[in-house]
DNA sequence: GATAATCGTATGCATGTGCTTACTATCTGC
DNA sequence: GCAGATAGTAAGCACATGCATACGATTATC
């Protein structure tokens, strides 16, 4: 790896703010603000069984995330419902509207990926992309 | 690309934040930390011929660079030189002993990188790091 | 039953960041 | 020569974030 030039993290970090900063406005359109947008599609594939494992799961202080999830609540995109099995817990899963808008800020987002990654030819982006999401897999959250 | 799970957003994110926590001890261990590098990598091919140029460059706030630099030159890794043709600006330049630092701290995270690569075979690695930053170089910055 | 631990919630505090303001010195254009 | 603009510098302010604290409700352990 003697040609490369610049370091991983570097190109990662500007590639995220570059991400951020075209998600935004995609997720703005659909009334949904980023850290939300991380909430629902982190609910996409089946329910939280506590909000402590939520913010821990989206990274984000169990303490700021209780108003991000009043928001998301209040709009009826997720529900929170006491554990019967702890009542200390509270499950926090996607509402049927949930899903609806995390589907459309999601095609919104694919059609930017899309878009960013159209210059790079079908067989090293189907690499790319795959190498990426195993080296992202293999990070601690 | 119908296939992909994670968006390429979260996963760069991800990675940004692995390279961050992977960097950091590195860098310390040189007596550097993460701005610091930034700052000395951004010097690496040449001097920038002004503090707000570079501060652009490492997309950090001119004010807030200020410490920084005052910090680096101190130690005597760069050097703030009045620009003669326009006494307003100061070209920020690397010296030696900053070019050893920096070097000293690239090969930590060179080797730090090749190890997080490692598991990737070498045809896959070449064209994710090359894609990686084809893209990245796209973005602005 | 009492104590300790945990969850969700609200809030305080420290830190980092971006933007703004203000200043001195310098430069540019008229 | 003067007004306006710019570079570097210091600092203020608002906001975001992480961590800590404290509370009521609930659970687990002895």
């Amino acid at each position: 790896m003697t040609g490369r030039r610049q370091d991983l993290g570097a190109s990662f970090a500007r590639l995220t703010r570059a991400m951020i900063d075209a998600e935004t406005p995609i997720l703005a359109a659909r009334g949904v603000g980023m850290w939300e947008y991380v909430v629902l599609s982190a609910l996409e594939d089946g329910a939280a069984p506590t909000q402590a494992e939520l913010a821990a799961t989206v990274r984000r202080d169990k303490t700021r995330l209780i108003p991000i999830l009043d928001a998301l609540e209040g709009r009826g995109l997720l529900s929170r419902t006491p554990d019967p099995a702890d009542r200390r817990n509270r499950v926090v899963a996607l509402t049927e509207p949930g899903r609806a808008v995390l589907a459309a800020c999601r095609a919104g987002v694919r059609a930017m990926e899309d878009e960013f990654l159209a210059a790079v030819p079908a067989a090293e982006r189907r690499i790319f992309t795959t190498v990426l999401e195993q080296l992202a897999d293999r990070t601690s959250r």
